[in-house]
DNA sequence: CGGTGAACTTAGCAAAGAGACG
DNA sequence: CGTCTCTTTGCTAAGTTCACCG
């Protein structure tokens, strides 16, 4: 590593960032540590390698190992069976729960597996998989997605389990089958399945069974009661229940500010004068004599009366939406029911693009069953549409993921209904962007080196090219691709940035060669940063490719958010502090990550509101404290004075009283420091989309730290495959 | 071989839900 | 036990990537 590498400390510090959240830091007292400076990264980078290095000499015996044992079982132990007790509907699901059944006894019960690697076949492929295997591409990408890489860290893990679990599954398995002709009524949940331990389709097969109900569709438009009116110029006016419709739409959104704004006038306009009958059309010819007032005050009764309601209706509606979600929420996909993310579509009404959106207000229409394509596999049952409909198309495309689909009005994309991220394919895919990432670990300096050669290269688009590298990969830019001109809000990213967005300066504030970012990112959140500095995009990736199999822009964002994540965290636990302050630290390194990647928040509306709540709850604990202190005191000298049993038990007890007391108090300063300095900070993005799992499982693992403090039921689901294999020991 | 669209990931915000508070 | 507050979930827009097409 030469000297130019100071690189990952540019990471956290590399600039003076507008809403730094550590600003206001000095406001609420800062007993704890600061984030230090990361002057030792490079020599811990370098450690670290060697570590790495090390280690994966030894996996792929582990690898091997692992392959061997690819027998899918169910997960049939029952250890779980604790955590699945909960409500569950079974009746419902019988008939997929069923098909698990005969499925596994056709013996289709698991995905087939190709391998990837020629010399693996040399090390395991049991005959009976080996015949459901298909041929495997070529090109495909997937072959490089290397299982070795994959079984890297549970590989200890997973040795200790296997053993167990074979002797186990051997024994549960039995059993199973024998209760399971009593259990017939009330089934036993299935068993949370570890798909992560069993082979992947590599040959751009995503599944080869799949069924489930299609999508719920938006509930039918409900006319208004007569006694609701539409004014047009001062004079009730009755509306056809298509235009009364789109009216509503607009009616709801009346306190929002965008009604004010001209686009989104006029687009509404535009598009509610097309659902009019021509009567309507020819009356209504001016938005700014339309009065929505009636409708807009209906809407807020009824959602102050569904507030209103009482505890039966709630709970009516509640069993209500449960008994959807089980009907349409889950779906079959090779022998395993899975959640499905969205199974509702899209209701319609009015498009809200987020900044300056040029179609906002545009009315994005109802779907209906004749805009549906359903994909299923061909030996399913396929889904009924409602009563005197027809789907648009049912087809059985085993490449893609997607259950339903349907194109959209306002931009002409298609919409997906796909699994939920706790599922298999969402998994997979996840575990393998991380893979990805850690692999670029492996080679990122030298693809640092050569961008930094690069840039003196005496061809414009070879320097261009280098130039966005680094900025993707020291700033964590997004690639930025090119949009359609007046299609959407302009916004750009690495390489679609104009010379309008950059300021350069030799000098800036006592430093030298500095560049200063301002332009609207994602979403339009804004980036505004200034670096200091040493002295276009298929083509970017296709050379990030020839760098490095799999490489695109994008792995450059996980693989340094992971990695500053796992930096951050070694850098700021300590082993002293309680697990409040740990997981300050936590959310500190988390928050070093969101910084990075520009995860920007609007300010929570209630938020100083809420500041000085806390404050004020600390100022009341803070008394207490004294009070306890005093008391302590008081009894001490009782205590020598009396010198009996009771007196020092008194003592005893008033010191337990303050120690708890200083306790509750360092929590909710530690809390306030928290939340302030995560004002404008959004932390789930990062924590869902890029950092891998594994650092945060094995901290917690290594620090004591229940990973419910870290990841919440959601996060854990989507997650179980990290927590179910990383050590203490993990690295990414 | 560039352009385009399909497929899939990433994103912030708002509504709903859960929990704390009085 | 209603109300207020914080957290979680749902929603869907807005990105990236890659395969395919002419």
């Amino acid at each position: 590593m030469s000297g130019d590498h100071s690189h990952n400390e540019d990471q956290i510090d590399c600039g003076s960032r507008v809403n730094d959240s550590h600003k206001h830091k000095d406001k609420y007292k800062e007993k704890e540590h600061k984030h230090k400076d990361h002057k030792k990264d490079k020599e811990r980078e370098k450690s670290k390698y060697g570590n790495s290095d090390h280690k994966d000499s030894s996996d792929k015996k582990h690898r091997d190992k692992e392959k061997e044992k690819m027998k899918h079982k169910d997960g049939s132990t029952d250890k779980y069976k604790e955590k699945h007790k909960e409500k569950r509907k079974e009746e419902k699901m019988k008939s997929f729960d069923e098909k698990i059944k005969k499925e596994k006894e056709n013996g289709f019960a698991s995905p087939p597996y190709m391998k990837s690697e020629p010399e693996d076949d040399f090390y395991h492929s049991p005959k009976h998989e080996r015949s459901l295997k298909r041929e495997r591409d070529v090109d495909d990408n997937d072959a490089e997605f290397k299982p070795k890489k994959i079984k890297t860290e549970n590989d200890k893990k997973a040795k200790k389990r296997k053993q167990d679990e074979d002797i186990k599954s051997k024994k549960t398995k039995h059993k199973k089958e024998v209760t399971d002709g009593k259990k017939k009524a009330k089934k036993e949940p299935e068993e949370k399945w570890k798909w992560w331990e069993e082979e992947r389709y590599t040959d751009g097969v995503k599944w080869k069974f799949l069924e489930h109900k299609g999508p719920v569709f938006a509930p039918a438009y409900e006319p208004l009661p007569s006694h609701v009116k539409f004014y047009y110029d001062g004079k009730h006016m009755k509306l056809s229940p298509e235009a009364e419709e789109v009216a509503t739409f607009f009616a709801k959104m009346l306190d929002h500010e965008y009604t004010t704004k001209d686009i989104f006038r006029k687009n509404f306009f535009k598009d509610w004068r097309k659902e009019m009958t021509s009567e309507e059309r020819a009356k209504l010819t001016d938005l700014k004599k339309c009065d929505f007032g009636e409708m807009s005050n209906y809407f807020k009764a009824q959602s102050e009366a569904r507030k209103a309601m009482s505890k039966e209706e709630k709970q009516k509606i509640k069993e209500e939406n449960e008994r959807i979600l089980q009907q349409y929420g889950f779906c079959l996909m090779d022998n395993h029911k899975e959640r499905i993310a969205n199974f509702r579509i899209e209701p319609p009404g009015l498009f809200r693009g987020r900044g300056d959106h040029p179609k906002m207000g545009m009315l994005k229409r109802r779907i209906r069953p004749q805009d549906i394509i359903i994909n299923c596999s061909k030996d399913s049952k396929v889904p009924e549409p409602p009563p005197g409909t027809k789907w648009k198309e049912v087809r059985h495309d085993n490449k893609v993921t997607w259950l339903v689909s349907w194109t959209e009005n306002i931009q002409g994309s298609i919409k997906y209904i796909m699994l939920n991220p706790s599922s298999r394919i969402k998994g997979e895919k996840d575990w393998q962007k991380y893979e990805t990432a850690r692999r670029l670990k492996k080679c990122v300096d030298r693809i640092r080196a050569q961008y930094r050669e690069d840039w003196k290269s005496k061809e414009m688009r070879i320097r261009q090219r280098a130039v966005a590298l680094y900025f993707i990969d020291k700033l964590a830019l997004r690639a930025g691709n090119e949009k359609e001109e007046g299609e959407t809000a302009d916004t750009v990213g690495c390489c679609s940035l104009r010379v309008e967005h950059i300021k350069l300066y030799p000098e800036n504030e006592g430093q030298e060669y500095v560049v200063e970012f301002d332009f609207l990112g994602k979403d339009s959140i804004r980036y505004y940063n200034r670096v200091p500095v040493e002295k276009r995009t298929s083509i970017l990736n296709k050379h990030l490719q020839e760098l490095m199999d799999g490489l695109t822009a994008k792995v450059f964002r996980t693989y340094n958010a992971s990695i500053t994540l796992q930096q951050q965290l070694k850098e700021l636990t300590t082993a002293e502090e309680n697990i409040p302050a740990k997981i300050l630290s936590y959310n500190r390194a988390n928050r070093a990550v969101a910084i990075l990647c520009n995860h920007q928040r609007a300010p929570p509306k209630t938020f100083e509101k809420s500041m000085q709540n806390l404050q004020s709850k600390i100022d009341a604990k803070r008394d207490q404290l004294a009070d306890a202190k005093r008391e302590l005191k008081s009894a001490k000298a009782d205590a020598k004075v009396r010198k009996d049993e009771k007196s020092k038990k008194a003592v005893e007890s008033k010191k337990k009283a303050v120690q708890r007391i200083e306790e509750q108090l360092m929590k909710l300063e530690v809390q306030a420091t928290d939340r302030e300095e995560n004002k404008q900070i959004a932390l789930g993005t990062s924590k869902l989309n890029y950092l891998d799992p594994r650092i945060s499982v094995a901290w917690c693992k290594k620090w004591g730290i229940p990973v419910e403090k870290i990841y919440n039921k959601t996060q854990r689901e989507k997650f179980a495959w990290a927590i179910d294999m990383a050590e203490d020991d993990y690295e990414f």
